[in-house]
DNA sequence: TCTGATTTTGATAATCATTATCATTTATGA
DNA sequence: TCATAAATGATAATGATTATCAAAATCAGA
């Protein structure tokens, strides 16, 4: 595994919840750690190929990217500010685990976010 | 409505199904009706907001645009062949509402997406 | 119908995330 | 050590989308 790829997830393990690839490349800058964009940016495609890591589009096409392995739960994120907060939607996967069996689909996987404007802004 | 508005729409009755903004562009000067790039965002966007159409990404963030007649709905995509049903999830529009107020966030649009493997592949 | 105001349009430029390029640096291994 | 391969990063290129703004179409009232 390449340096810039373990400071890309370690960067994504802080952080939480989803971060643009931009939002990696300013807080590996913040953390003292500059890295090219260019290098951000492939180190969070192969971890996309690997799988290690999940990427999903907000509602302007900007791509986001988080861990995969740190547990099932979905995120309401401040289209303003950024701010995340992480929350539990079992009635989703309830909601999910259904409609697989219904359309006879196997090995389902569900992209579930939700997108606001927090009190503050 | 406007014009271009309704040449839009009925560009993509013609497609049937889903059509980038730029094809639906070519489209039209294909059918003999120039229409400006920026009109025919401007269009998809009134479209969309207007819940008359339907917008989804393509892997690269490019944006999709189909009519949607059904309403407010969700996607089930098959990851192998790319087949795509609507299913219907008033479970998840309530649980969406109920998130939101509980964090006091405002405007709340969801992304929900089912991705797996259907009964061909 | 004429006239002035408002809306729509479209050519073009600007924006912005993402990708490609390529020279330089760093790791590898015999 | 030396040579080769891989990783890096500054920068340019790409491409979709959005903003700008003047010209054209539409509308409303006299």
């Amino acid at each position: 595994m390449s340096k810039s790829l373990n400071q890309v997830i370690s960067t994504l393990q802080r952080t939480g919840g989803f971060s643009s690839a931009q939002e990696v490349y300013s807080s590996l800058r913040k953390q003292g750690k500059p890295t090219g964009l260019a290098t951000v940016y492939r180190a969070l495609q192969k971890a996309v190929n690997e799988k290690t890591v999940d990427i999903l589009r907000k509602d302007d096409g900007e791509a986001l990217y988080r861990l995969c392995a740190t547990g099932h739960h979905h995120h309401l994120v401040c289209r303003s500010c950024g701010k995340t907060v992480e929350v539990e939607g079992s009635a989703v996967e309830k909601w999910a685990t259904t409609i697989s069996k219904k359309y006879g689909f196997k090995n389902v996987s569900h992209v579930v976010e939700l997108f606001g404007i927090c009190e503050r802004c």
